[in-house]
DNA sequence: ATTATCTATAGATCTATAGATAATGC
DNA sequence: ATTATCTATAGATCTATAGATAATGC
């Protein structure tokens, strides 16, 4: 029963990665699940309900994990590593390709908290918003600490370049090299690192910090 | 004439950016220019060509702008430097948003040299082809010089990350400040070089080639 | 009794073409 | 003579609903 609901998202999750949301047709996702495309309604209410499920699976896990990160003491670095090598591993294990889900300006526009040209989504866009704020104030402290160059967006959207890119690698059929979350933590916290210096220290301290947030 | 040939590209630019290639039907783009849908087809023959046009408009001078940098002499991060300034100004000052171009499936995977979705952008996948050829060799010669950390492909998506999110943010309102371009730059810089001391130098450099490459 | 599937289809799109009409350039 | 526009429309989709049928759980 919920097994095809479960094949659903993967299958719509390779289709939006591929073709976009609104370049995937629910026929397209039914043939690809192997039942009619009426038979998709029974488990999904609309097909902006299907998007909202695979959102939802990205999102929620990752404000625990910020939740975990702030409550964390001692310095902002290495929480932030943690905090990016758990987020990339974290969506490189989600039961869909994740990759569709930034990719498409309809997702896309709804994770940089954009109006919303979607009806459905309003409770993910809050979720987004819960989840910059949270990211904003973890960077930020790092910031008023003098830990990290101001840039907070920058680390945002570096990281984001680099999360996409790996999950479009992936659905491209190469693969993902073991520990690509620590050399994404790595990359970004090199340019975002005031003191670079501490570099060694800090990517030891964030692995170590992993498990506490993952 | 061809004025209005330049605000169907306009036009499309912001509505791909908002919806998606897929999600923006020719009607739209028509009503959003100020005629008829069918008139569209005085000035494209196909809406995929619309598309063709916008990719040419940013991949040709990027193609001429990394041959004027790899024919220079010298170390190899002052040119990545002013090759990556160059791109970022000339993106935004492209006649129409260049956020359509990167966030939707359609094209991102073209511009990630994935097996074609849409038949007519051939010649354009090819020049993606020469592009990526063409920054590897730069940035390969930076590796293989000791210059830059052994990170090709994150000096690539990191980047985008960078560019993506800057066109976002003006698509969403947000004055884009002065020297943008060389702040990516030099956040990517400090991530990808090998010797962190080399910083100033090579920012210097880098803004003093720009007007030898944009 | 409930859940998942199916066929059939309504009703709203979408892309692109046909052919008429007006405006522009030689 | 050419170019750009228009109206009208063909033909192919798309999402979602209606209602029948089979399978599953109490």
């Amino acid at each position: 029963m919920s097994e095809t609901r479960s094949r659903i998202l993967a299958k719509a999750g390779e289709l939006f990665a591929e073709r976009g949301y609104h370049g995937t047709s629910t026929r397209d996702i039914a043939e690809a699940v192997g039942i009619r495309q009426p038979s998709l309604y029974n488990h999904f209410a609309t097909k902006q309900h299907i998007l909202a499920a695979m959102i939802d699976c990205d999102l929620i896990p990752s404000i625990e994990r910020l939740e975990r990160a702030l409550a964390l003491d001692g310095p902002v670095a290495p929480r932030l590593h943690a905090y990016i090598q758990a987020s990339v591993a974290a969506t490189l294990t989600l039961p869909f390709d994740a990759g569709g889900l930034f990719g498409d300006p309809v997702v896309s526009r709804l994770y940089s908290a954009a109006p919303l040209a979607e009806p459905d989504l309003s409770a993910q866009a809050a979720r987004v918003g819960r989840r910059y704020d949270l990211e904003s104030q973890l960077i930020s402290a790092g910031i008023t600490g003098n830990e990290l160059v101001a840039a907070l967006d920058d680390i945002r959207a570096a990281t984001a370049g680099l999360l996409f890119s790996t999950l479009r690698d992936r659905a491209l059929g190469k693969r993902v090299p073991e520990g690509r979350g620590v050399h994404i933590a790595d990359f970004v916290l090199r340019a975002a690192l005031v003191d670079g210096s501490r570099f060694a220290e800090v990517t030891a301290e964030g692995t170590r910090l992993l498990p506490l947030i993952a």
